[in-house]
DNA sequence: TCTGGGGTCCTAGGACCC
DNA sequence: TCTGGGGTCCTAGGACCC
């Protein structure tokens, strides 16, 4: 019941990645320390920072040269992710020991709703213990908020950093958040910050009493959910099984020098459909939409999707679709960075017991079977059949060759 | 501030159906 | 016959977050 008096966590690993690798690496402890992409490009950025690197005024997203001018002997390594997993996984453990209740909502954060717990222990008391786990078993560093709902709960473990605990309660929205910039509050960048103050609307407090119906016109449904946030107002449950519905799988990458060769392009585009298909692979997922991103030398961005009647998960598969996109639509201008998204995505074992529900023995001699190919070509498209459609094992068809002209016609790619 | 890569959610117009 | 409204899906783009 969200409306109850809930008591909600907000659980936020402080600088995660390099806190990882001094957990890991003792000797880098103490030290400026930046993970960064790829160290060695020029475009590369930086993803996170120490604590130590924040004082000599480096901060993430800064340039890996910018940084290195500002501070020669700022360390930098390349993101290790399989490392950083496993921490986030032990980190969830421990958390999970206090409750079932656990929303991960990135790899270095987590909602927990504690109302339950709390009848029994202090709310601080429960938030300490758990910052202290996580320090002594894994040496790493959080902050945690404690709060009524996700968004104050959220607000409140920004507040102090490294190692805080900060109590928000809705008798604290007018002190601790009204008089706060609106662009400091979460869910408002730099987009809406201008829209708001350019109606005059410059704090949380002026966004908490703005008029309902200004903001609509200016924002539409975000302006009264925002609205209600700057009142500390905030429904949403904890859900433990949201990281489960996964809406997209995609992958982009900004190439080493602006390319407008269609060749080269193709070639890249390739191994983005591969590692789209590995991840919907070690997902079990499958999607019915693909979509390419193009940005141009100008930072433009533009995307392009087809929706087609059966979901894919090869990269055969999502390349012919990607593929037809960039050619049709591609205008030769020099591309900076290429992506691919395959969104629509269904559990693909639901899909093929979906697709078994079509048992071709339970169909009686004098129903003639053509009967049954029509079934199934109106549920997956034509030639859903022909080309082996997902009936609980892997389509046999050989890549590119399945996918004649013809099909890419017929679905106006 | 010359800017990476992973996502989510929202909007607005058009197509299409009833 | 030139006239309605609602619902859903698709597409392209924008905004935001970590």
């Amino acid at each position: 019941m969200a409306h109850m008096g809930r008591i909600i966590f907000h659980i936020d690993m402080n600088s995660f990645y390099a806190s990882v690798e001094q957990a890991h690496d003792p000797s880098l402890k103490g030290k400026p320390l930046a993970i960064a992409g790829n160290p060695k490009e020029r475009r590369g950025i930086l993803v996170t920072c120490s604590y130590e690197a924040r004082a000599h005024g480096i901060y993430t997203t800064m340039t890996v040269h910018e940084a290195l001018r500002k501070c020669p002997e700022l360390l930098l390594l390349p993101p290790d992710f399989p490392k950083y997993r496993e921490a986030s996984k032990k980190m969830f453990t421990i958390l999970r020991s206090y409750t079932d209740l656990v929303e991960p909502v990135s790899i270095d954060e987590g909602y927990m709703d504690v109302t339950l717990l709390c009848q029994e222990q202090h709310a601080l008391t429960i938030a300490k213990e758990i910052q202290s786990r996580i320090l002594q078993e894994l040496d790493l560093p959080c902050s945690i908020g404690i709060a009524p709902n996700k968004f104050l709960a959220k607000t409140a473990s920004d507040m102090k950093k490294p190692m805080g605990i900060t109590v928000l309660r809705i008798r604290d929205v007018a002190h601790m958040l009204w008089p706060r910039e609106v662009i400091t509050m979460h869910g408002i960048g730099a987009s809406t910050a201008k829209k708001l103050n350019a109606q005059g609307i410059l704090t949380i407090g002026d966004l908490a009493q703005a008029d309902d119906y200004k903001l609509k016109q200016l924002l539409g449904k975000n302006g009264e959910r925002l609205r209600a946030r700057a009142n500390g107002m905030d429904e949403r449950v904890v859900d433990p099984n949201a990281i489960f519905d996964t809406k997209s799988v995609g992958n982009s990458t900004t190439l080493p020098e602006d390319i407008a060769d269609i060749r080269q392009l193709q070639k890249v585009m390739k191994g983005l459909c591969k590692k789209v298909a590995e991840r919907l692979e070690a997902k079990r997922l499958a999607g019915f939409t693909v979509s390419i991103q193009i940005r141009d030398a100008n930072w433009q961005n533009h995307s392009r999707s087809k929706t087609v009647s059966n979901a894919m998960y090869q990269a055969e598969d999502i390349l012919a679709i990607a593929f037809a996109l960039l050619e049709r639509h591609w205008d030769e201008t020099p591309v900076r960075l290429l992506g691919v998204t395959v969104s629509n995505v269904t559990d693909r074992k639901e899909y093929s017991q979906q697709l078994s529900i079509f048992n071709f023995e339970e169909h009686s001699k004098d129903e003639p079977i053509l009967k049954v190919v029509d079934e199934i070509e109106e549920r997956f498209g034509k030639g859903a059949i022909t080309r082996g459609v997902d009936i609980g094992k892997r389509p046999s068809y050989q890549s590119q060759t399945s996918f004649s002209k013809d099909f890419l016609d017929d679905h106006d790619v």
